[in-house]
DNA sequence: AAACTTAGCAACCGCATCTCA
DNA sequence: GTGAGATGCGGTTGCTAAGTT
């Protein structure tokens, strides 16, 4: 029976003592060797496993429990824009960020975003009440994947810029033009203290009793359902988002404070093509500090 | 207070790529 | 050149805490 359990590959959340002896194991021979942690007798995890939790949880200078500030989520933004799903890439210009990090980031994004979106179709619905319940996250099924995801980061960012101002994503002339307002530390605990986030300071007004897309609107909502969407929109690729180093420096960008986004290199260009009124009737988004 | 929903996170899985004998 | 094992990556799943009804 012993020596069965010993052939048995361990799954699940890792205790405390298994991660001590990972982080023995890496403290001798380094990161590598995941496998000979098992074959050894150590730990009955696999190769993968072991560095898995190494590489999330346990690697030194991560932050833990911390939440993308808004930095982080713009950085996430513009390169997921730039770079597509490329997690550890993405990750790499996130100190202390892995790419399951980024990626769990992202894909709560969508959610919300998804919801948004769904919400925003059915204008029928436009009661909050009935809008919180009820919601399943519906998946972009009708929306090719690179479109859903386009059209993902621009619908919230318009929606967030207006109602956290997270970042970023108002035109720079707007941009230059708004009043900054107060700056507030984060009150995330284990968060690095340089980061400062905004407050608030958009409103999004308030759901018509009875609203009416405009024509726009209908015609841009249907536009969704079309396959060749990007196509319509014009020439909306990646590259049109690139940032480029002279423009961009997100490590460097990352570490300092949200004042110091004064390069709005962003999606912009391609509100131009929505119709005015598309997010007039979309909640606000709680600021990312409080997510 | 209980039931239900949602968001966030940790971990697993399968596939791709790399390394080395 | 090639095959096996190790490693890396992205997608997905499942759990849990918090929020809502």
């Amino acid at each position: 029976m012993e020596g069965f359990k010993k052939e048995e590959i361990r799954k699940g959340p890792w205790k405390v003592e298994e991660d001590e002896v990972l982080i023995n194991h890496v403290k001798k021979y380094g990161p590598r060797d995941w496998s000979s942690i098992r074959s050894k007798g150590l730990l009955q995890r696999t190769g993968k496993s072991c560095r898995l939790r190494w590489v999330n949880k346990l690697r030194p200078n991560l932050k833990n429990g911390c939440k993308f500030s808004a930095e982080e989520e713009k950085v996430v933004i513009d390169l997921q824009a730039e770079f597509g799903n490329k997690w550890a890439r993405i990750a790499t210009y996130l100190p202390g960020r892995t790419d399951n990090d980024v990626k769990n980031f992202w894909s709560s994004r969508q959610k919300r975003l998804a919801r948004i979106l769904q919400t925003s179709g059915t204008p029928s619905s436009s009661n909050p009440k009935q809008q919180k319940s009820k919601n399943k996250v519906p998946v972009f099924q009708d929306v090719p994947t690179s479109e859903a995801s386009m059209f993902g980061s621009l619908m919230e960012e318009e929606a967030s810029s207006k109602a956290c101002s997270s970042s970023y994503l108002e035109n720079p002339e707007q941009i230059r033009m708004m009043p900054l307002p107060p700056l507030v530390k984060s009150e995330l605990p284990d968060c690095d203290a340089n980061l400062v986030q905004y407050e608030p300071f958009f409103q999004i007004p308030q759901p018509q009793p009875d609203l009416v897309f405009s024509p726009e609107s209908h015609e841009f909502l249907a536009r969704l359902d079309d396959p060749y969407f990007v196509n319509v929109l014009g020439p909306v690729d990646a590259a049109q988002f690139s940032l480029g180093p002279p423009l961009f420096d997100p490590v460097s960008s990352c570490m300092n404070s949200a004042r110091d986004v004064k390069n709005p290199v962003t999606p912009d260009t391609l509100f131009d093509e929505f119709p005015p009124d598309m997010f007039d009737h979309i909640e606000p988004l709680p600021s990312p500090s409080e997510w």
